[in-house]
DNA sequence: TTGACTGTACGAAAAACTTCGTACTAACTT
DNA sequence: AAGTTAGTACGAAGTTTTTCGTACAGTCAA
């Protein structure tokens, strides 16, 4: 069986997010949209990104409506969700928890731009709310 | 060929990562030693951990001393490397490379603590260096 | 020296991922 | 009507990941 939890979509594999991600840009997409885009990145075959796109229906991970003859996939989970999910299976998997090691890795892994820097800096602000 | 560089470790998966947790924990160790700490938290074979461990050497994520009877195992990269690699993947996969909108997510994915939070601003001053 | 232990090596099986080829169907074109 | 085009469905193959069982070798105590 191995079954999986059905209330919550499964953390979803590298080529899954690649569609996901095409989905969230460009919103509902048939399976030519997503084709156009993911082969002008990585060279792709379209009946690979057929497959994937409907395992990745079976999953959960995406809507399909079949009322026109090309279906047209929609991401189930918004953008936000699963980038929180991506970033909290990280986060435990490596980190033990830990947001500000995390953080700091994130800044160590790349020259962060001042921008980003104060960027970063008022969502600290924010979350300590009227602390400061 | 599914041929891999040789001059960089490939990605840890889930259950190398959990390895790999261990013997920085630890340090160097036998699949005994990993095998107990990891089979304490979830049940695990101990040949499961030994051909895990052996899979890695191969890959070149860790290091094999076979000077004694029972072989000892050491991470080949240090944790920081290897979380740096893990968060710039994860940076470029999901987040297009945005630093910010990465170090969002994390704080949106889980309370963070006071404390926690004022270590990161301690971490993005540093950053700055003599800025400020 | 012969068991009982403690280790490693190897093979294999099951699931998950990735990638396509082929078949079939509906629609459009001439 | 017949052929071309645009789609989906399905199956299958290759790879990776995870998990063990079994075989085999060295060590040590009775």
């Amino acid at each position: 069986m191995t079954s999986r939890d059905k209330t919550s979509a499964p953390r979803p594999t590298d080529g899954e997010l690649a569609i996901l991600r095409v989905l969230w840009e460009r919103g509902p997409c048939t399976v030519r949209d997503v084709h156009e885009t993911l082969d002008a990145g990585r060279p792709t075959g379209y009946t690979t990104v057929l497959k994937l796109l409907q395992i990745m229906t079976e999953k959960g991970l995406v809507r399909r409506d079949e009322r026109e003859r090309a279906h047209v996939y929609e991401a189930r989970a918004p953008r936000a969700q699963t980038e929180r999910q991506l970033v909290g299976d990280l986060l435990e998997r490596a980190f033990a928890g830990s947001a500000s090691a995390l953080v700091m890795r994130v800044l160590s892994s790349k020259k962060t731009s001042p921008e980003e820097i104060a960027r970063i800096r008022e969502l600290l602000d924010s979350l300590e709310g009227g602390k400061r």
